[in-house]
DNA sequence: CTGAAAGCGCTTACAG
DNA sequence: CTGAAAGCGCTTACAG
């Protein structure tokens, strides 16, 4: 690789002035910037990140925070790609890497340090956080540092932080209101594992419209999942158990909603005419399990996108931290209900 | 940020000594160690990733390549996230972290350099490409270059490359062999995009058995999709108005398999009765949509630990570079055939 | 086993 | 508009 120093001798001017030309153009002759751009392209020139992230301490990476429990290994999110792609494409439209941060190897793996030591070592500028639910204490500890962070449904606060979330309380406001269109009265819900953020506000949006029509939630008809398809499984099982049974379901993710629809159809019942089910999400399969997942969509893209424009507000460093980010919810009606 | 020069003061030996505690352990007396290491520790010190890589030339980063192509947007691995976490966490046991390489600004979006640079730029150790199937000039150039490479899916060779795929002949093979003893001997199939190489080993893997058992494939029953669901419901559609009618059909991927069960039952077809179908891949889908698709299942996780084998093998720099590896793949049998 | 010194490739006041 | 010089935080021969 030829350096600064190569273009610099070849060009017969110093190296600060082809630093110049790269970090402040308008502030060198433009002969002379022209001399060193047509250097830099006819040796192939590329500057190092390394020394430039030692002398300024920005490195133009953002750390991503992703599956970070070790004990959770099964943990998948439901459309984690539409995060990433829409991340990454608007991160790298303003120069921007992203870094997939392992846990540090030598805090210990239940260290609270692990993530924000790898965050110091690798002078990542700001971090990206998707949450797993798991309320992983080295996840909470980047709240407390000084780094921009910006984390995905979790409710991050901080001086330097904020979060990105799905309106989780009117995408649950818009399931029960497309049910009760439907004339459905007497209906259930499974929910997703109970302390958790989106489960609690899905429900709280889900209930608040119910009532708002004079609909109570019976007690025996809330059960609580995990997010996964097997939960969606046997919960729908012990709704269908009950008598009189509900005559809608709203499961607060796609994947229990998938569940619940084999639940359904094991126990001989016909969606949607004997029960309906709505789900939450919109992932790939909602459109192909028959007869077809009603289901209220995340703005996959916008969340990643947002994600990426909170981080970057962050570092442009004028603003005090930007507002969180409520993104739409939308209502998908397929065949299940 | 506490640096090396403040734990030699404090400790009063040189930073020479500190670096070697941290790098050269065995090196320094037990005592002037231990005294280090417990400074370090306490004032939270920690090394300076950026300093260390612009001294050594190595930056433990390895470069992440996929989803390279911006006139593809709508691109999506189908199982990405499995093959992430087993990278990730294959290469993080060895203080290896994951830098999502963008395309580098200063290239045209076209250029094939637009990769290269950025793995120059950033000292990236190695590099871990996920094929996409769009033959992207500027992935390629990474051939070329002396920057250690592996590819999957992808047959990627040069003096610094290897890769990792699936057996995907092997995997034809065992479909064709499936159906053959359920008794099928008109069997049609829907193949990949047709000059990727995953597509065309599917293919002669599945045509060979069917002609080491006397079956010919006829061209008709031939059909190429694109991966994604729409072209296998579009190619079954097609497959069925033939006559007579295959009785089973091969997909050489999951979602167009589950394309072609949707077209199937659309057109009254009882899957497996009156036609079977069999898929690859083993997607999470595969499972869920009735009546459970038979499947050749790839190892996903086996692929992304075998990745970060081989980019470690070569960082290592002992032997040459390794042999592509082959990962068995393995039938799973479920109601759709 | 340890230290002094040079060097990795950049940026940025400070002068001019 | 440009250059000389110090500095970013580390590692690594070279001596001792």
């Amino acid at each position: 690789m030829s350096s600064i120093r190569e273009v610099a001798r070849r060009c017969g001017v110093s190296v600060a002035t082809v630093s110049r030309v790269f970090n402040m153009p308008e502030v060198v002759s433009q002969q002379t910037r022209q001399l060193v751009l047509d250097m830099a392209a006819e040796i192939g020139y590329l500057p190092n990140e390394s020394a430039r992230t030692l002398a300024t301490k920005k490195s133009n990476m953002v750390g991503l925070v992703w599956d970070t429990d070790h004990r959770r290994p099964g943990w998948r999110h439901p459309f984690l790609q539409d995060i990433l792609v829409a991340l990454k494409s608007a991160l790298s439209a303003h120069g921007l890497h992203l870094l997939m941060l392992a846990p540090d190897q030598n805090a210990g793996p239940d260290s609270r340090q692990r993530f924000l030591r790898a965050v110091h070592r690798h002078n990542v500028d700001g971090v990206v956080i998707i949450d797993n639910g798991s309320r992983d204490p080295a996840v909470l500890a980047l709240a407390d540092a000084e780094v921009p962070c910006v984390a995905l449904d979790l409710r991050f606060t901080g001086p330097t932080c904020t979060y990105i979330t799905s309106d989780n309380a009117g995408g649950g406001r818009q399931a029960a209101q497309h049910l009760i269109e439907l004339g459905h009265r007497h209906i259930a819900t499974i929910t997703g594992p109970m302390p958790t953020w989106p489960a609690v506000q899905r429900l709280d949006g889900f209930r608040s419209a119910l009532v708002s029509s004079g609909i109570t939630l019976a007690d025996d008809d809330v059960v609580a999942g995990d997010w996964y398809l097997d939960s969606g499984y046997t919960a729908m099982k012990q709704l269908i158990s009950r008598a009189p049974r509900a005559t809608a379901v709203f499961a607060a993710g796609d994947e229990m909603a998938v569940g619940a629809l084999r639940a359904a159809h094991e126990a001989g019942l016909r969606v949607p005419d004997d029960i309906a089910i709505i789900g939450f999400d919109d992932i790939e399969v909602a459109a192909l399990v028959p007869p077809g997942l009603t289901t209220i969509a995340q703005d996959k893209t916008g969340i990643g996108t947002a994600a990426a424009e909170a981080i970057m507000t962050m570092l442009q460093g004028t603003a005090a931290q930007p507002e969180p980010t409520i993104l739409p919810t939308d209502l998908i009606v397929r065949g299940s209900t």
